[in-house]
DNA sequence: CTCGCCACCTGAAACGTTTCACGTCGCGAT
DNA sequence: ATCGCGACGTGAAACGTTTCAGGTGGCGAG
């Protein structure tokens, strides 16, 4: 059924290695036999077997990605950034799907690197050392953090400057003249999701603003957006926030619904800032102000730090690149009625 | 640096064969001895070499999924549904991107059927037979149409009725009492399009109206929607549709931003049903009626029958599982103001 | 005619597992 | 004391490649 080298290599009548170097340098066999092997081959069907070439090679050419929500808009275009470049070097992307959930994460590694995957580019769930990462750097396996930990010495990183985005949009907020923000997203032990908030607060702290009004959310998606808005909603108006700030807008989205089902107008009531300005942002019911990051460009970096450690681990040096946001204005942080400044 | 069994075996000086039988029947093996092993796995930091094993066992335990747009929210859905019934079974779901493209999916194909999955998930771009699928499906990989392809005898497959989402969308439009809608989607050639267009028209021939005008698009994605709707407004306006049914709901909200973009209200000038119910199609700067699909559990099935025919190949008996989609009415295909029927 | 070279091809080793037919050892039954 | 048996280990074969040190034969140069 699934024919070797070595059927083929009777049927053409040569060698076991001569059909090897048809596949793997033609133009070191006659155009002759060559032919015969091909005809060979195209007769049985033959498909070569990769588990036997990656273990006789020590490694394999295919690339893991590893994402936090692959239901994520935001993860699907740095996956196909990555994908880009990776199938541009004859590699092959396997996207893995840690849905967030530490566990997941480790079995997913754990596989990969049973499987002496080429490379890793992962968004991992927690940000302290994770001994898996470190164990298949020590290995010689390249691992690109995406957007995530920034400065870790053995590795390389590419992300955007949460912090400032997180300035961005407050400072949006603050100078529409909002003074009661509130910050929805979590869990706060994300990386991302810790300095969007910290960033908001160091901008609201140098105008003598109260800090933000911080609604935890277990994840970051449409649900837990609603839950958080409807939070926001049961307080007396007098607390309640003329703005807020959403860590991602899926949340952004969610919390987008509620507020209009309670019947409170974005953004005159309150208004909405979101994060990643991803394709669906634009097209809410209230168009969505939101942080634009450079999400193609982020997989494209990664992959290509990482073949450049791949192809030469000698010289490679551990690089940590970091994008800037841009805020994008929408109608969710703009008050229609005439009121301008 | 990569440790091998054989390393182990010297460190805890066992035999090779003692190593294997710790790793994968720790029960036959004597405490201590299996303690000593583990020790020493421990401290040599050993990792199962995937490859080797594979090679041995003829077949890995992966399972492919590959989806024609990971940017649509409906395959990443379809994803999550085989994921959770695959990881049950201790497998694991690589996802493939063919983005539409044909050459993409071939040499997806081609590499995973080097390296020997175990199965396949797949919505192939195109309908006819794929001489790379029949080739795997003989060499006994078995391979499932997800969204495609119902009735080829030499596979599974699962679907939702599109002819009948079509008719329903359609159905819908035509209650309302409009008289001239238009069929918003392509590539023609995919069969979801083709099976949503058909039975759109055949509902209207039903009730003596005329066909929809059909507007192709090269792709389903917000950009060709929005573009598709610039030539529908360009349309003079005694010929312009008053209803669109969109082949997606990407489509759909692209054509919703171009029609508010020129003035025109949905649902009063035109009204708008899409395809897919997306989690973004509620959320959309008018909710957006939609045809609801069971994403996840056409995965999960999709995986279920996978799994079924991998383990058992001799008794299994390919099925075609049909589910039936769903209407959901929302504000774009309601008219606001009273006017009720 | 002989030598050397080149082009082409061969065969075996090695990659790291798993599996399986066999040893070995100790112990209870006879 | 001997036999048989069970429990535990062993070692080699096999999976399908790639690679590499050599073989072989033909041909031009001397």
């Amino acid at each position: 059924m699934a024919a070797s080298i070595k059927e083929v290599a009777q049927r053409a009548g040569v060698s076991l290695g001569t059909v090897s170097n048809v596949l793997n340098r033609p133009d070191i066999v006659s155009p002759q036999t060559r032919r015969r092997v091909q005809e060979a081959i195209e007769e049985l069907g033959f498909v070569r077997n990769d588990s036997a070439r990656q273990l006789r090679a020590g490694r394999s050419r295919t690339v893991a990605i590893v994402v936090l929500d692959v239901s994520n808009p935001f993860f699907t275009d740095v996956v196909r950034g990555a994908e880009s470049v990776v199938e541009g070097a004859g590699g092959m992307v396997v996207v893995c799907n840690s849905g967030g959930d530490a566990s997941r994460e480790h079995r997913h590694l754990d596989v990969l690197e049973e499987q002496r995957v080429q490379g890793l580019l992962v968004t991992p769930v927690s940000d302290g050392r994770q001994p898996r990462l470190d164990r298949m750097v020590k290995r010689g396996i390249p691992v690109v953090l995406v957007d995530r930990g920034a400065g870790l010495a053995n590795q390389c990183s590419v992300a955007v400057d949460d912090v400032l985005g997180g300035r961005l949009a407050a400072e949006h907020l603050a100078e529409r003249g909002h003074r009661r923000i509130a910050f929805v997203g979590g869990p706060l032990s994300l990386r991302q999701v810790a300095d969007r908030r910290a960033g908001a607060e160091s901008a609201l702290a140098e105008r003598d603003l109260p800090p933000p009004l911080v609604v935890e959310t277990p994840v970051l998606s449409v649900s837990t957006g609603r839950v958080a808005a409807d939070e926001i909603v049961a307080l007396p108006a007098t607390r309640r926030p003329t703005a807020i700030f959403c860590a991602n807008d899926l949340v952004a989205l969610g919390a987008l619904q509620a507020l209009t089902a309670h019947g409170l107008r974005v953004p005159d009531d309150i208004a909405l800032v979101g994060y990643d300005d991803i394709e669906f942002a634009a097209g809410a019911a209230v168009p969505l102000s939101s942080i634009r990051q450079p999400r193609e460009q982020l997989g494209r970096t990664a992959a290509q730090l990482l073949l450049e450690e791949s192809t030469d681990p000698e010289h490679h040096e551990h690089r940590h690149v970091v994008f800037q946001p841009e805020l994008a204005v929408r109608q969710s942080s703009e008050r229609k009625r005439r009121r301008t400044r």
